[in-house]
DNA sequence: ACCAATTTGTCCGTATGTATA
DNA sequence: TTATACATACGGACAAATTGG
């Protein structure tokens, strides 16, 4: 394994600047580059990846346009991105309150909503006959005015009938679930994939093309362990890292 | 949000061909291409793109390349590739017993070792003085034949040596650290992140350029909740998703 | 105020790769 | 196969801004 230097690939189908950006990027989260805030001279890092010092430009033009980076004439070129925040999958998963204390400015919004009938995953998660009435919520949250994640959320339209106005009123799940006479509910179980961006991140959480997002499938039960709610979440990657404490120090298993 | 059809991007420094192949690799992975086993002509797929008829077959023979597609002259192009195995996290997380009953021809190799100075990170997560010996493995494991991910795990050296020819002869750290006098250890906790495969990844996981790898940072922990094991583990993502069973249903929280 | 060194910003021309028709 | 258009990558030159003597 341990490799040594960057390897970018020609006419590997994948532009230059975009490999060299896509490294960039990982190395700044890594701390690798740009540890104390500044990036090296342009002409280092041509050297560095072996290309021309505008292939690196083009390359840094993309991370300043994603607000990773910021250049300034005659100054150099310094690190503007902040460190992932870390998402907690637990029992009680609750957005705000996971992400409370590492932000300020902590929002949602409602993108979208609709009663459908329950396609067939939906359908299962939920316990319900395919094709029985469902409320589709499309949200996206935001921590210190960036967006962050974008999910699509089914719930049984009988049980929760007013879910989409009382999420417009309250901005929270959670409130909204009190609100129609769910005071507790669980995390039965949480599935991650990763995948590129699609045109619909891209456009919500503001990526670039080639960026990645943390999709997570998620069933809440309540007390009773009945399932409330399946959702769809699509974290943006370079924002946000889930985090699973361990079940080792809160059960016998 | 609603997206309705591909978005194939033009000057976004990922060439049109390898964003249909990316394309096609993940939706085959989700079952909506090809869930027959069969793809739609390549006249059907260029249309659905809005691309000509050849950067449909240049994606194609990059699949093919990859194992994920089979072309035959005159009969169409069919489905190589397998569904995505579950790796669940949980108190006791075992490689091997996680994916039994999933997949057949389980196997891990051993791709280095090396005693070592504590890296800061490491010391952090074992509880030792930075700088204190510890034993680096780098290990590789396979499912069906394929490589799924490659991790590199961190031991006390003083505690655990002999843990590298103890993997080497059992290609488990389960049975390794039997072997070493730990019948048991624990999950303490995990991070989950995303990103673009690295030279390491496309070499040892058989990736190409673009691929994504989930990245999972683990602790283990030994029934006095001593650290035992510090682990990065990288999942080719299109062969692995990350199950996290609900804490909901196994403790009160 | 001036100068030299460093670093980013902009412009030119040219060659090659990608995609279409 | 051929022709055309555009994106990508390179090399060089010089302007503009900043820093430190």
């Amino acid at each position: 394994m341990q490799v040594k230097e960057a390897v970018i690939e020609r006419r590997s189908g994948v532009a230059l600047w975009r490999q060299i950006a896509d490294r960039m990027r990982r190395e700044i989260g890594e701390g690798v580059l740009g540890s104390d805030g500044r990036m090296p001279p342009e002409m280092a890092l041509a050297e560095r990846f072996g290309v021309n010092r505008h292939t690196v430009r083009t390359a840094i033009a993309a991370l300043v346009q994603e607000g990773v980076l910021r250049a300034e004439q005659g100054r150099g070129t310094f690190v503007e991105g902040r460190k992932r925040l870390a998402y907690p999958i637990r029992s009680r998963t609750r957005f705000s309150e996971g992400l409370a204390g590492q932000s300020r400015g902590l929002a949602a919004d409602l993108l979208d909503h609709a009663v459908e009938a329950a396609p067939i995953d939906v359908a299962r998660a939920l316990m319900l006959a395919p094709g029985s009435p469902v409320i589709r919520l499309e949200t996206r949250s935001h921590a210190d005015g960036r967006p962050v994640s974008r999910a699509r959320s089914w719930f049984d339209a009988h049980r929760f009938s007013g879910m989409a106005e009382a999420f417009e009123r309250s901005r929270s799940i959670t409130a909204s679930f009190r609100e129609l006479g769910l005071a507790d509910y669980l995390r039965q179980s949480t599935t991650v994939t990763a995948q590129h961006a699609d045109a619909g991140d891209l456009k919500d959480l503001n990526l670039s093309p080639g960026a990645i997002v943390l999709v997570t499938i998620a069933i809440n039960v309540d007390t009773d362990g009945r399932p409330v709610q399946y959702s769809q979440t699509r974290f943006a990657a370079d924002r946000i890292e889930l985090h699973i404490p361990g079940a080792g120090m809160e059960t016998g298993d």
